[in-house]
DNA sequence: CTACCAAGTGATAATATTTATCATTAAGAA
DNA sequence: TTCTTAATGATAAATATTATCACTTGGTAG
C-alpha cells in the first residue's frame, strides 16, 4: 500500500476525536482540509483502512461509522437518541475469554452493546 | 394495532425459523404463502414488530436482519462467513448485569459479537 | 534527473436498501 | 349493514454504497 495525502489525513480526522463519524461525516471534515476531495476516495480508504485494522466499522442504523480508537474497547449503542459511545472496562477486558469456550472468537473490539445510555435514563426520570 | 394477515405470516415465519432473514428473505418467504405481497408490507411490518418488541432487528452491513426469538439470547456474527447465529449462554447472562454499573442498559438482547465462528476457524486450520 | 508502472483519485453511473405518498382495501366497532 | 380508520400495494423518491474508467501521482529503476 502506497502512501496516499488523502488517506493519512482521513486517518487524523479519526484519531483525533472521540466520535464515531459516518462516511458522509467523514467527508465533510475532510473538505475543510481538502477542497473538492471526492466522497468516492473517502469510501475507498475508509474500507482499506478497516481491512487493514486501522480503524473498526461499526454498523448503525443502515449506515457505517468508523472509530480511530484501536485500543481494547467496546461499543455502547444507544436506542433511544442514537449516541454511540466508547465502552472501556478493564474487568470486563480481562474476561474477554466470554467466548471462546464456545468455539467463537470476539474481534478485539468487536463487542457491541445496544441499550439505553445514562443520559435519556436520566431525561426519562 | 389492528390485526392483519400479512403481518401475522410475517412473525410466523420468524417464529419458525433459527434463521435471521433480511428484509428481502422474508418478502421471498411470504410471497411462497401470499403472492403479490408487496416488499412494502413486509418493511412495513417488520418495523411495526420490531417496536412492539415481538422480533429483534439485527444490523448487519447496512442491511437489517430479523430475529423472532425473543427469549434472551445474544448474537454472534462472524466476520469471515457472514453467518449470524444466536448465543445462548445462561451463564453470561445472568452476569447480565455487566454494564448496569456503568449507568447503561443493555436491551434484553442488545448484545452483538462479532469475530470469527468455528467453522471458519476450523476451515482454517 | 527522467521515465515508467501501478496505486490512488475523482467524475459519473449504477446498484442496493429503505422511506414517503396516496388511492384502494379490509378489520372490526357502532 | 354502515362507518371509520388501519393496513395494503403500486409507485416514486431518498439514502447509502459500489462499479467503472480516464487521469493523476507516489515511488522505483534506469
Amino acid at each position: 500500500m502506497r502512501y496516499s495525502f488523502q488517506r493519512e489525513h482521513i486517518l487524523q480526522i479519526l484519531r483525533n476525536s472521540t466520535e464515531h463519524y459516518s462516511v458522509e461525516q467523514v467527508h465533510k471534515e475532510l473538505l475543510k482540509e481538502i477542497p473538492n476531495v471526492s466522497l468516492m476516495t473517502v469510501y475507498r480508504n475508509l474500507t482499506l483502512l478497516a481491512k487493514k485494522g486501522d480503524i473498526i466499522p461499526l454498523h448503525i442504523n443502515n449506515a457505517v461509522h468508523y472509530c480511530g480508537d484501536i485500543n481494547p474497547h467496546y461499543h455502547l449503542e444507544c436506542l433511544n437518541c442514537g449516541e454511540v459511545s466508547d465502552f472501556y472496562n478493564s474487568e470486563l477486558l480481562t474476561k474477554n475469554k466470554l467466548l471462546d469456550y464456545d468455539d467463537f472468537s470476539p474481534a478485539r473490539n468487536g463487542v457491541l452493546f445496544r441499550g439505553i445510555c445514562s443520559d435519556c435514563k436520566e431525561a426519562e426520570a
